[in-house]
DNA sequence: CTATGTGAAGGCCTTCACAGCG
DNA sequence: CGCTGTGAAGGCCTTCACATAG
């Protein structure tokens, strides 16, 4: 890695995998650095750029080897020859949904619980999952290895849910509710809030 | 509006509107640039450039006005006062949860419609609303006065779902199928790749 | 004396433009 | 001759620092 690699850069960078893996299902050999770009919705100087950061990828004249580029981004990005193991907080609405939803799956991230304190959902089964107790966090994430957690509890829970968890040992974290949690310098953590989102939709609209 | 509005501004103006709603209820009068920007996870020069595209709302010595600011930011953000018509299209794990989800209710987005293609769905009930059938699109997006439409549909069907609800008037789209939607430029469209934020954490993971 | 508002500086990211490779 | 890789330029966003208001 040359330089800094940017959160952007980052972004693009799965969408590049996302849409080489698309490529390659139709048998596509090479592509431009123009295509890639229109391809994900960015333009053929970026896709240059944010390539060029990892290695030389591209042959002059052809354009990149799709087959070749998608594997390398795959492991740049760690989702290659491995897989991540996922614990989801809060079997509400959206835990349910993503434990639910086997894109993850494929793209190796493996759900191996989901946690709730709600002795009604408690033994219920989700999916193949079974809902387990929250009061068992701590001996779930050791016992099953968990690396990633998914916090989709309430507000009021999130962040001594986040505490214990990374007490756990869990090193990143996917946050869906409407807070700004606090973690340790070291604790990887990316917000989605579908609030935000909405809202800018709204600003938009309203303003243009 | 004295400046063009960043992307990273918009966002960070719902951080501050809930962060401010979340003081209200705790009965703050007032909070200082620095607060309001550890309360969102910036600094306080952020805090001070953002809003001060729109306004002075701030009194020198003493910080912001929480409950005027909150309610300032609510109406540029075009959630003050206001309803936004919003439908699902595709009633699989994602578009229900996003309907039992009641959070948008309260910020004022209300779900008027879920549509799906598949019969064994439709007319089966989520939450309050029924599930529609796709075939009816434009009748009710047109009837039900639609102009935010959620993509929760299989990635093959997502754009031609979107022409469709373009062609009937839905003006902003939230889209959760992993595929770079095309839509003419006076769309608002906003992507919601939840692939993306699983190997935002692995990248990280992994090189850090 | 405290905390805002804001030009200026700094830093980061994107776009340009072209040398050079296949 | 087409397309990549990359310095340089440009543009946008964040941070700094301080004059100014309450």
């Amino acid at each position: 890695m040359k330089r800094k690699v940017s959160q952007a850069t980052v972004h693009r960078l799965s969408l590049y995998t996302r849409y080489l893996g698309e490529l390659e299902a139709r048998e596509v050999d090479y592509i431009s650095s123009d295509k890639l770009g229109e391809g994900i919705g960015t333009n053929a100087a970026q896709v240059r750029k944010d390539l060029s950061i990892f290695d030389r990828f591209g042959i002059p004249g052809r354009g990149y080897p799709v087959s070749f580029l998608r594997k390398r981004l795959a492991k740049i990005l760690g989702v290659e020859d491995r897989v991540w193991r996922v614990a989801v907080v809060g079997a509400g609405c959206l835990g349910t949904a993503l434990v639910c939803y086997s894109r993850f799956e494929k793209q190796g991230f493996h759900f191996v619980a989901i946690l709730d304190n709600d002795s009604a959902k408690i033994g219920t089964r989700i999916g193949k999952l079974e809902v387990a107790d929250i009061s068992d966090l701590e001996r779930i994430i050791r016992s099953e290895k968990v690396e990633v957690a998914v916090i989709s509890v309430p507000v009021q829970n999130a962040q001594q849910v986040t505490d214990l968890m990374v007490e756990a040992g869990v090193r990143a974290f996917l946050n869906f509710a409407p807070v700004n949690l606090n973690v340790p310098p070291h604790i990887v953590l990316r917000n989605v809030d579908l609030t935000v989102e909405f809202e800018g939709l709204s600003f938009h609209l309203i303003n243009h």
